[in-house]
DNA sequence: CTGAAAGCGCTAACAC
DNA sequence: GTGTTAGCGCTTTCAG
């Protein structure tokens, strides 16, 4: 292996000259800094991480700390991962893989051993036996989701109270009334992160103020599921005439089930759905949906991570950080074909 | 920070005993060790790991490799991803994680820096440009995937070969003559990871050997294009009555059309998959499925790579070990509810 | 603008 | 069964 000793000598220089045409702390003429180059190409040198880790307290790696079940929109969480990892390589870090398997433990051996520099936390819930420890970690954090308690967190999150108005919005300027939201499994709005709730919560309070009804009724996806879910809603509100789909699983049999009702999407109802983009592009109708930002949603936690990590080194005097910040990204509604003006009643007095 | 030095302090003895306290390298009285335990604990001592990095030589960390491009056979890359790092923890190592943003380099950039022991590469294409410095690489690694030329290098795959002919062999059992494969989308075929040449290799061979003729047309997985592919197939092959599906995407809208072309599964066609279980009993109809085994190809991944790293601290005569070794895992077949008998041909003589 | 040298915290001989 | 000590390769004062 070969060492910031053996490129020095290789170039005639000292080991610190070596060590600071690296870092760029201190001016280099540059007579000097291109035989320092050209010594480390040519010896194919690479600096140890471990030496460095060790002399500079740094060891320039993120933890991610992903949740272990793999059974809900795994596409959301690989996208932000990858655009964790990637945004990290942009700013000279690397990514370590948690997983939830280990427990809050994780979060102290981490950052006790100096691994990790600073962790981002996804798929946090309500009550996240993890925060605690967050709280108290000298080591700046950034959770990605909204727990019941922010106060000296920062928390990156779509705005889903804001994606649930935009979604009833949307379905009130097209003149529908009557409008059912398919949601989540039951298990996920009790025990969970609470974006299906502020989703829901936002569709109301916006339908409300617009005059329109709103249904919910939970769904755990599978085909059986969805066809229940639907039937309980055109037989409680016949008049429904708009259905949005937070639950990435259950839009698949929903149209196909809607297709073979023979209620045409969207001449006879409309479908809305809070998902990624990928999913509503794939559909047998191109879906009118609000984009999941899964990649920016990785990419703002990595920069807030380190902008923390900046002020941190800056002597800040609360340690990590105990301010609160809670960044929600706008949602974004793409219009496509599954929307449409509401139907005409036939019958109706 | 606590240190090393400090715990002996505490606990009244030389830095040496706490070291191997931990490492358990020799043997310690138990009265020396239960105080020295106590101390840990009691000042929450976590050895610092770019110290220890440094002095023992060994990183304790995998990297993985991920492919960059998040739009295929996700969910399996997530299962393998997080079965890697469950089972590294397990046996004490972590998880770097890198896309392949880097490129090649990363490679490089990982086993030079001395920051993982070992890698683990996803997604190997047939003719991968990581594969020369793989080969060149003096830490183990271990490919998950098949690429052309697989010499000197370990890998773990499923036999897709040996699940084609599973696949051709359930359907020729029930009395099948007409089979068709959809597959992945064409362009996987030309430039990519071999499996699904491997599959359709497999299939192709058992069936001659017992007289069952196939029909193979890729399909990208979209609505329109599985639409196009089904109705291309019964065009060509009016008596199909089975159909082998590799393309996650295009499950769902194979079983919608066959839904609306009032072919009933298994009845009038039978279906058959290779994906992931939770893919093939989420549909509509619970599918007959070959399971892409991700967590065991993760887990085995896994040991293989720290068995080769034990073998290279062992002194192995050619560094990480130039042994070609491939590890295919043999399929499994479940039957669900997606395949019956061939239908008795109806006006045929 | 450059060097010399003191650690960073831990491991692993080498002593006893 | 335990202690002493010499590094591991790098960063960063302190000197010039």
């Amino acid at each position: 292996m070969v060492t910031l000793a053996e490129v020095a000598r290789h170039a005639g220089v000292s080991a610190s000259t070596v060590s600071y045409v690296l870092s760029g702390k201190r001016t280099i003429s540059t007579r000097t800094r291109e035989r320092v180059e050209k010594s480390i190409r040519e010896l194919g040198y690479h600096p140890n991480a471990g030496a460095r880790a060790l002399a500079s307290n740094k060891s320039n790696i993120i933890a991610l700390m992903m949740p272990l079940r793999t059974d809900m929109y795994v596409p959301v969480m690989m996208e932000i991962a990858i655009a964790v990892a990637t945004t990290a390589r942009e700013r000279g870090h690397d990514v370590l893989l948690l997983t939830g398997q280990e427990g809050p433990e994780a979060v102290r051996r981490v950052v006790g051993s100096g691994l990790a520099d600073a962790m981002i936390l996804m798929d946090v819930e309500l009550e996240d036996t993890r925060l605690s420890l967050v709280r108290e970690s000298p080591r700046p954090a950034v959770l990605i989701g909204l727990p019941a308690d922010p106060s000296e967190l920062t928390c990156v999150d779509l705005d889903f109270a804001a994606t649930g108005r935009l979604c009833a919005e949307h379905l009130a300027e097209l003149g529908h009334r009557d409008v059912a939201v398919v949601g989540e499994a039951a298990a996920v709005y009790e025990r969970r992160t609470g974006f299906a709730e502020r989703t829901l919560q936002g569709v109301r309070e916006r339908a409300a103020e617009l005059g329109v009804r709103v249904l919910h009724r939970p769904c755990d996806g599978s085909y059986e599921s969805t066809a229940g879910t639907l039937a309980r809603i055109f037989d409680e509100r016949p008049a429904t005439s708009a259905v949005i789909v937070q639950n990435e699983a259950a839009i698949g049999p929903m149209l196909s089930l809607l297709r073979q009702q023979g209620r045409a999407v969207p001449e006879d109802i409309s479908v809305i759905a809070v998902c990624p983009e990928q999913v509503a592009t794939q559909q047998s109708v191109a879906l009118t949906s609000v984009a999941i930002p899964a990649q920016e949603m990785g990419r703002r936690a990595v920069e807030l991570v380190m902008a923390k990590a900046g002020a941190a080194d800056g002597r800040a005097p609360t340690g990590a950080g105990a301010e609160t910040l809670i960044e929600l990204l706008p949602p974004q509604l793409t219009v496509r074909a599954s929307t449409g003006p509401a139907p005409t009643p036939t019958g109706a007095p």
